[in-house]
DNA sequence: TGTAATTTAAAACGAGCGTTCTAAAACCCA
DNA sequence: TGGGTTTTAGAACGCTCGTTTTAAATTACA
């Protein structure tokens, strides 16, 4: 009937997400997209729609293949007190062979976009939400198994390692130095340890 | 000799940051600028160079009327304990009581603007660096006093200080939910806790 | 009071932006 | 093989960008 596609559409959206995730949203331009992308403009937005419709599709394909592939992986196939610090040492990994600088692409979200667009500001907190429940799960289990000290609540301590991963992605992206990701998750794994008794 | 200038550097600049705070760097136009700093174009060009000099000049005040006054008027004039957390309850609040949206503008400024910019990496990289030393200076001297905990080394509790801090920042930008910021703290000043013993 | 110096106001510059349009090309089914 | 349909390639659109230019306005000092 008609003329068929010449690309794959993950393969090129791929080629989005990459190039989204290192330069951002504003700095990047449908030019830009379309010779990484090997496409021309027509074809990017006869198939995505416009420049935001592909961001979202850009960074959902992100959070699907980050942290939910991540969260998927870990929770189930490990006891729950691996599974944290399984998670958080797949962030410091990722973070210090990080050559590129691109950071996290939620985290770049975030602080870009999600501000003044209220539908991704929505998307991210849905995000942040799911990263924090995975975490207060495995806390909840690590505490019912004695892996994981119950003196703190389970809610805050999912808070507080959530806020830790992203002060990990900050800091990764203007000092990238082992001695400093690896010392930083130390003292929250300190606090996971069951057996501490207050004074 | 010369026609003198009709309107206050500082103050102006003071507007000038307020807009790239909320906005940041690409999303800032000189005519925003303009209009924002009452003046013309050519009064910004005169004063200040280009956008990218103005943005540093910007980033340059809003890190000494923040970071740095915060510590300047904490450490010193507050035992080292009561530092840290008066540094973080701070924090909080003005997270908290953020209407603009504009969360940090050394964070944003981190993600935005360092990664491709040798110059920004810099000078982010540079306060990153000097909020480290103040928490490594509180948890030193809180440890020698008996605050704060020596079970952990003075130079991880500050790296997981400033960690906390950066997710802090993040998370009040999408979520800035006062149960999800305080209790995130609350885990991290346990671990302050003098008194915890290992099993 | 006139002249040199500087800041203003506003127009203008070329470049790049997101997006759309016009044809030509490529395919499937009749 | 031809007609209908979609995708291509690439020019084009109007707009905004960062920056510069031109000329009028404003001052201090001779």
């Amino acid at each position: 009937m008609a003329r068929p596609r010449e690309f794959d559409e993950e393969a090129v959206l791929l080629l989005a997400v990459e190039h989204f995730w290192e330069h951002g949203y504003e700095a990047t331009s449908i030019r830009d997209l379309a010779e990484v992308m090997g496409l021309t403009s027509a074809s990017i937005y006869n198939t995505f729609g416009d420049k935001r419709s592909l961001y979202r599709r850009a960074l959902d394909f992100y959070v699907d293949h980050s942290f939910g592939d991540r969260v998927g992986r870990f929770e189930g196939n490990l006891p729950p007190r691996q599974a944290v610090e399984a998670f958080f040492n797949e962030i410091v990994a990722r973070s210090l062979e990080d050559t590129k600088r691109g950071g996290c692409m939620l985290v770049n979200s975030a602080l870009e976009v999600a501000p003044h667009d209220p539908e991704f500001q929505r998307v991210v907190a849905n995000v942040l939400v799911h990263v924090e429940d995975f975490f207060r799960r495995c806390v909840e289990a690590g505490q019912r198994d004695g892996t994981i000290s119950n003196r703190q609540s389970a809610d805050d301590m999912a808070r507080m390692l959530l806020g830790m991963v992203l002060g990990i992605r900050v800091l990764a992206r203007t000092r990238p130095e082992r001695a400093l990701l690896e010392g930083l998750v130390r003292p929250a794994f300190v606090l996971l340890d069951p057996g501490s008794v207050a004074p």
